[in-house]
DNA sequence: TTGTACGCGTTATCAG
DNA sequence: CTGATAACGCGTACAA
């Protein structure tokens, strides 16, 4: 049988409860008796039983998923995951509650997050805007003890703020590949549409895109990126007009998360007919027009994944152990209609 | 809080002992007894809290991985995850032993799988061809009271034996599609693989591959498979003599799990430069072609997912639960050099 | 056919 | 600063 605490206790000269203390970093407890124990527990190779740790915890773990309110297809398919693992958390002695945030309000946002107590979560996943506000919200959060990570939509860098979603700049470069690859000998414009600019995903997305076209595809030339703002009619009069000032338009690269709307505009527009499409997110718009040929290809993060990666890196911080970074890494996948 | 088998008890009207026996299906409960059990579940909500069911085990769950003992690439990856699962899975109260066969002998196996007993494994993932004494072992194996799934490599379906990794007919029509994708307007004729075309995987592989050139594209034409029989010289001689009968090969196709000694070959033959190649399956070998740009495109199972699935669904049957199917579903990746 | 009592390996709460 | 001791929710002998 492997060494459990009691045998540690003995081993180290200790009670239970120091043992306790130095396995869970608490104070009250002299250096000379902690490495006593840490001896001890190299000695007898003493590994700590995770079940029988969280039973003892006496509550859940509880891991909330701080998302804006509302935002197309993909959102909800993460919602639809989180509610998904809800129920098979609960026996695992792990909640997952959601936080809805107002995603034009970075104010409402901080307030919001400054609501949350230890008391009640144990770890967060933010997907907010990159505001100073949000930012040192987050911060506040960390200090008062609840661990963080940023997920789906990145938070800069700077302060190790664990993060959870793909690389969009590989993510656009995927893009850009299959582009090339799929048009062949073709030469022309390619039109790039987006809600967007602004944000760091699109911006970083086209930054990869762009990289692989311009170095290996001098035939094919890639036209400013175009903002949709998620409006329907909008998006309309920009495909109309970019079809109209560029008579050789053989591709077009749809880089935001939700494709619903330039999907559905472009089948109607015969003139797209023959172009190579490409788009973002598997969502049942993408899903379906994959399926009837209406678009090329898909570059894709998987929601569910996304999320239960989230709340594995979350544990793992809670009982402060590492991950299996193989498993953590979230990958840029690609759809098309026979892998689907 | 959440309701205890407690509270399930004095709901009842029953004891502790006979809650258990009702909830872990035990013989010896009078059906009324059972009955009023059941309707206090519904009642008050009850849910088992697997964590507390796990440590009250007083061991560890014990799946096993029975898999060939050598076997390229690929094979060497799955044997890296389980023991990376190892590790991490010991304080969750999980080893993952793993069982070593020799492929070419199926009465070998039979005699491995009939020594496994119930003391030593509560669950088992087999990865072995699909002979009638394999198959009779794996049904007296799961008679013995030990659940057991065909991995990566399928066995028949009849017996209703879940199943851990792809569809290898979808992933032949991804790497068609691709090659054709690719291709674009070139014309001419694809040559075709294989370790050996006996494995069932290589024949969906071939099915799904064929369905979608001889659908869509006219132009292209599929050579009959080509087997190496995982032998060096024997895969140059074949790769040569195919480019000698047939001036106009646009595309080779490696269906086999291991695709190191064809890149290696082909990398030689400057006759092969310019055309689409296209392999199964991530190994060191596949992804430095990928890097290089020696070979197009890679389709994969993930070999950690297709464990960490194993476990869950062996799991899962254990502590009879369902699993999420979102979850367990292994896809067919796509693997290009921007999405490694 | 049913119930009692104890144990699993931790954590939390006291008291000292 | 340290130690006893009682939970946690369930499984399992063993008794009845």
């Amino acid at each position: 049988m492997r060494p459990t605490t009691k045998d540690l206790a003995k081993a180290a000269g200790v009670s239970l409860a120091t043992v306790d203390r130095v396995l869970n970093g608490r104070a009250g407890v002299r250096q000379k008796t902690v490495d006593a124990v840490n001896e001890a527990i190299e000695e007898i190779g003493f590994e700590r039983n995770q079940v029988a740790a969280t039973l003892a915890r006496q509550r859940a773990y509880r891991f909330g998923f701080a998302l804006p309110r509302a935002g197309g297809d993909f959102l909800d398919e993460i919602t639809a995951r989180i509610r998904e693992f809800e129920r098979a958390g609960r026996a695992e002695m792990i909640e997952t509650p959601i936080l809805h945030l107002d995603d034009k309000d970075p104010h409402g946002i901080a307030r919001a997050l400054a609501r949350l107590s230890p008391e009640t979560h144990d770890g967060i996943a933010i997907m907010a805007p990159e505001t100073p506000q949000v930012r040192d919200a987050i911060g506040r959060v960390r200090e008062r003890g609840i661990h963080t990570i940023a997920f789906v939509s990145n938070q800069p860098e700077e302060e190790g703020l664990d993060f959870v979603g793909i690389d969009n700049r590989a993510a656009g470069a995927t893009a850009g590949r299959l582009m090339a690859r799929f048009l062949g000998p073709a030469r022309g414009t390619i039109a790039v549409l987006a809600e967007t600019i602004q944000a760091r995903s699109s911006l970083e997305r086209r930054l990869g895109f762009d990289a692989v076209l311009n170095a290996d595809y001098p035939g094919l030339r890639t036209l400013p990126t175009l903002e949709t703002h998620g409006d329907a009619g909008r998006a309309q009069q920009i495909l109309y007009n970019v079809l109209a000032a560029h008579g050789d338009v053989v591709g077009l690269y749809f880089m935001g998360a939700d494709a619903r709307i330039p999907i559905e505009i472009a089948r109607d527009l015969s003139a797209l007919a023959g172009r190579v499409l490409i788009a973002h997110e598997r969502t049942t718009a993408t899903e379906h027009a994959l399926r009837r040929g209406e678009i090329d290809a898909v570059v894709h993060q998987d929601p569910g994944h996304l999320v239960r990666s989230a709340i594995r890196i979350l544990r793992a911080k809670c009982e402060n152990r590492s991950t299996l970074a193989s498993q953590e890494r979230i990958r840029t996948e690609i759809l098309i209609a026979e892998n689907l």
